[in-house]
DNA sequence: GGCCAGGAACCTT
DNA sequence: AAGGTTCATGGC
């Protein structure tokens, strides 16, 4: 399957972001080549994809199962999704160019998109357990979690995995995860918000349905476990609202003490003064911002 | 070895 | 409503 990119996506600037950490477990990246499981709604299917010289994305089933049509377009869904490709991002570069604060970010890693989660359980986990930890040992943590609770499709001696399912953490005790080191009560949290999405109070089409912002956000707030800063993770990376944005988060905060050469982080008025010109933007801002540093 | 990490709940004022 | 404390492990 062939699906073509914008003309302002860089395959690189993206494949740079997704190699960021070799702790990554839910891909697997090779000389270009991404590879991992994509679910299709009725399947979960091994798939790899690479841009090649035309400005498209080339994405093949490498699992020799027969294929239908519907997972095909689940499967191009999917990576549209996952790198945001139906996304006009014009106005964002054309205000960033001309940001202080952007403008250098928007220039390194030009083509760069907020590369999204697009399963809402995988976002909500992996806000909730990157909370107060260093960036790291949240992978460490993620890859535990997903080899004790997920399941996977093996190919070439090698497992991809699938993130455990709302409905499979439902069921389990904080107790049960323990083990793998994360506290009590990200264990709370997590089963806690696998129980509302298997009792159908949380779900990503109830989410999406709200148009505005703030309804989004107030509803995931009320959840124990997520606060402002999480809450406007899932929604940037997730819902894919391109003004979420999560204020509170310390690696925006480092990356502007760095980029503004500040001896300090910088204070709750300065990141609102200097974010006032994102409006609409604050997510992909942020996204920039993140990859200075990371 | 000590500081701090892609925060949030919970407890005091 | 604000402000301080606790969670708790591990990276650097």
């Amino acid at each position: 399957m062939l699906i073509n990119l914008p003309i302002d996506f860089n395959m690189n600037a993206n494949l740079g972001y997704l190699g960021r950490n070799k702790n990554e477990c839910m891909f697997e990246m090779d000389n270009g080549f991404i590879t991992r499981v994509i679910d299709t709604g009725k399947t979960y299917r091994l798939v790899q994809l690479h841009a090649n010289k035309h400005n498209q994305m080339i994405v093949q089933f490498i699992d020799s199962k027969p294929t239908k049509e519907t997972e095909q377009a689940a499967v191009v869904r999917f990576v549209r999704e996952w790198f945001d490709l139906d996304r006009d991002l014009f106005p964002f570069y054309e205000m960033a160019n001309v940001d202080p604060l952007l403008k250098k970010p928007v220039q390194d890693f030009y083509g760069l998109r907020v590369v999204g989660v697009p399963d809402l359980f995988e976002a909500l986990c992996w806000g909730v357990l990157g909370q107060q930890i260093n960036l790291a040992f949240a992978y460490t943590l993620k890859r535990r979690f997903v080899e004790k609770f997920g399941t996977s499709i093996e190919h070439n001696s090698k497992k991809y995995w699938i993130f455990p399912t709302f409905k499979q953490i439902a069921k389990l005790s904080p107790e049960d995860l323990t083990d793998i080191k994360m506290t009590l009560k990200k264990s709370e949290y997590i089963i806690g918000i696998a129980k509302l999405m298997d009792n159908g109070e949380l779900s990503k089409e109830k989410l999406l349905a709200m148009d505005n912002l703030k309804d989004a956000e107030k509803s995931l707030i009320k959840i124990r476990g997520i606060g402002p800063w999480t809450a406007n993770y899932v929604l940037m990376r997730c819902l894919r609202h391109t003004s979420a944005f999560p204020i509170d988060d310390v690696g925006l905060h480092n990356s502007i003490k760095f980029l503004m050469g500040l001896d300090r982080k910088p204070s709750k008025e300065e990141l609102l003064e200097l974010s006032s010109k994102w409006s609409g933007w604050q997510a992909y801002a942020t996204f920039y911002l993140w990859r200075v540093l990371y």
